[in-house]
DNA sequence: CTGATTTGCCTAAAGGTGTTAGGTAAATGC
DNA sequence: GCATTTACCTAACACCTTTAGGCAAATCAG
């Protein structure tokens, strides 16, 4: 009965190359124990459930991208920084669609609090101090950012926008130089 | 032995309030057949299978959405009908987030090509018509414009907006306008 | 180094979902 | 009124989740 070393640390990573291999919701505790050569119960002991399991991998992911994010934005302003900051969703969610589908659950409130989701938050309001915007206006900025960077990353790995001109990097390109060009005039209400 | 009757069409649109009141994903041939008040594998004789109820429940919301859309672009051109659109995107995700959840799943190409899918994106295009845009700008903004409405009210739906002053629906309202702006000044490359 | 304790992984079992194969009775058609 | 079709059923298997309780390996006390 050799040990094999499982902890919740090791599973959750698992776990995430899991979900980048095989897509986030076919994630499954008895996959995860065929992995270790271990029965599935033994799981239960490092795991509180399978819904935990998917939680703690969002956890991570969140994390990851949150680290990316504030590494491309030092040293950065305005249309750089915005250019840099989408960038990393983008990269980050071809590299590892699983985790950044996990990174889209949603959380109980206080576990989201708790999350490094704030840090994404902080960071694009870091960005819009290069654009001149006052508060509301910022906040509907950052929804703004956040709702397209989101859209057009799910759209464009959900096959969206596939096999059919102009390439996506160049609309990638386009959309972000028209926003930069909005939150440099944005309009009054 | 009393007869039910069941036809697929029924079984889909049953589908469709089940993916409304308990999620998309929670969707269970089981929990279908419960509603019934039938045996599980009676269902098999109208679905080839689970996949195949989620693919039809999607389908059916696909279709509804570009029903709906129609309706609201009939006589309307520039931000009004761009407004128009916009809402109905975000009021049938709020109204019907089962069946929301299910018109992003990831179809496979030739299924997505004989989809109302199709019809969402010339009505986009329509509504560009209404602004100054020539190819390949027209199609940079066809998935701007998709971008945002999905991002928007995935964001929103999800709980990513909540309990944050000021509220959604002026975010919103900025937002439509702000797009309008940024389609009537287009950014040169 | 030995014995006690903790703990990591196991077996066993129960309950839920998905799916197929083959049967019976209700509906349909001649 | 009989033959055929078809709607729904039972039975069975495979897989995933979760809990309860057991044994042996690791850890710790002296």
């Amino acid at each position: 009965m050799a040990r094999v070393g499982l902890t919740t640390e090791r599973l959750v990573r698992a776990g995430a190359e899991l979900a980048d291999e095989v897509g986030f919701d076919q994630v499954t505790v008895s996959e995860l124990a065929r992995r270790f050569d271990v029965k599935v119960a033994s799981l239960y002991s490092h795991l509180k459930n399978s819904q935990d399991l998917k939680t703690k991998i969002a956890l991570l992911a969140l994390e990851e991208l949150a680290d990316r994010a504030a590494d491309a934005l030092a040293g950065r302003a305005g249309k750089d920084a915005l250019a840099a900051f989408a960038n990393v969703y983008r990269d980050y969610a071809r590299e590892h669609p699983g985790r950044y589908a996990a990174a889209q659950t949603r959380l109980d409130p206080a576990t989201a609090a708790a999350s490094a989701g704030v840090r994404h938050a902080q960071m694009t309001r870091a960005i819009l101090r290069g654009y001149d915007l006052t508060e509301p206006d910022q906040t509907h900025a950052v929804r703004l950012l956040g709702s397209v960077f989101h859209g057009y990353v799910s759209l464009e790995m959900g096959g969206g926008f596939s096999h059919s001109a102009p390439d996506t990097q160049e609309t990638w390109s386009r959309i972000l130089e028209a926003l930069d060009a909005l939150l440099r005039h944005w309009p009054a209400p």
